[in-house]
DNA sequence: GCGAGTGGTCACACTCTCGTAAGGATTGGC
DNA sequence: GCCAATCCTTACGAGAGTGTGACCACTCGC
């Protein structure tokens, strides 16, 4: 499915993600330092980088930000409970998820899943998605209605790009937060907000939606022509 | 809260573990072995297990196993102090934590607390249920019936699809608020208000329904075509 | 810096849902 | 046919969930 290269210093932890990630049909590289990591990074390039903040040698930190210098790869960090500021830091640094220990591997496979979902969106090569008389176009990032253009926002665009590319599916706020904003947290309103913005220019009558539909008490779902 | 099933062998154990869980709100079913853990399980499906390692009979990482076949209900595994090999082997099982014992039942507590959190935020997005031409959709939280949608609000739904999951028996108002509505108490009419909201949107004539059957005395009944 | 555009947060109003209660209708036993 | 138990039907209010508009922080180009 995906190239995963897993780094941490203990064997244990290793042992398990690598076993279940391989379960999942991932081929899976390791690496016990930082080190090693970029070494194996520049030997063979992994499609995501599953990296523990702390490590003899190099530290998460500096790894990551030696491998964002080369590459923009997916990376899921692994950080101590409540280590709240290694969080804000790993983001910042440009790590795209985290996780905090101790964690389920069964978490981690599920998040690895969801990083490589949303990033293979955002690849330029995205193919073209439409639904009827509306026609999203990834790699120009525009969209049209009946012809003309939409003018959207990247969100706004985002947003209604997977909609439109996961149709018929109810997708509660939180799973879009995850799926589209890439956060593992975070307000839900912001979804309702971007939502109504994106209704605002989608929709035909926006207070009687047609095709962006909440579903009430669960989510939303892009109801297709 | 939430359902859970402690499955210990050791009585003291499981009366402290039991006392405190539901001290922090959630029901609780005991076992004492492994086949009970597996009957309990098939009577009534726990949202969370915490199961011990060392049981009579069948032992924890079998019953681990003979659980994930049939659900993927998250479990916490007990183990003994330093039992490195059983928590690698726990986890690669499908084990979501471990404790290992001796513990503080207040930092198991804890524990069921995070997991139940994590686990929540996943969508578990059962399969399709059909029956005749009634089809019931979890994923797109949609139901139709002979190719016409449903408007149906989340209970109604979520009725719809247990007893169209589970036809032919019959659930009685308590089994249903257990199974539908996850409470141990409650109103008992509140299900006969949302069976009868139901029936007028599934039955052909709501007055003289003829697939969510009234069984006298005992409660209601799918009966499939 | 400055202004325009974007994105996240918040408060408030509104809508929808759901549980409850109360009275009427049915059922089954006698 | 009568009575009690059970079930159906209806209406309503509380509360949760959603929509809306406004506001502020931030970025980026000029």
């Amino acid at each position: 499915m995906a190239e995963v290269l897993v780094v941490d210093d203990d064997l244990t932890v290793r042992e398990v993600v690598v076993s279940y990630l391989r379960a999942g049909g991932h081929d899976v590289q390791e690496a016990g330092d930082g080190e090693a990591a970029i070494r194996a990074m520049r030997a063979k390039r992994a499609d995501l980088v599953v990296l523990d903040l702390m490590l003899p040698g190099l530290d998460g930190l500096e790894v990551c930000r030696q491998l964002r210098e080369s590459s923009d790869v997916p990376i899921i960090m692994l950080t101590a409970l409540g280590a709240e500021t290694d969080r804000l830091v790993g983001l910042r640094l440009g790590a795209d998820d985290y996780v905090t220990k101790p964690f389920s591997p069964r978490e981690l496979a599920l998040r690895v899943d969801s990083v490589l979902r949303r990033v293979g969106q955002r690849t330029p090569k995205g193919s073209t998605v439409t639904d009827g008389d509306l026609v999203v176009e990834p790699g120009e990032h525009t969209a049209t209605l009946a012809g003309t253009p939409l003018v959207l926002t990247v969100r706004e665009f985002d947003l209604l790009r997977f909609l439109v590319a996961n149709p018929r599916e109810v997708w509660s706020r939180e799973a879009l937060l995850r799926e589209v904003w890439g956060w593992s947290f975070g307000d839900q309103s912001t979804v309702t907000v971007h939502v109504r913005r994106l209704r605002e220019k989608v929709e035909a009558d926006p207070r009687r939606p047609a095709r962006l539909v909440t579903v009430w008490g669960v989510g939303y779902r892009w109801e297709p022509r």
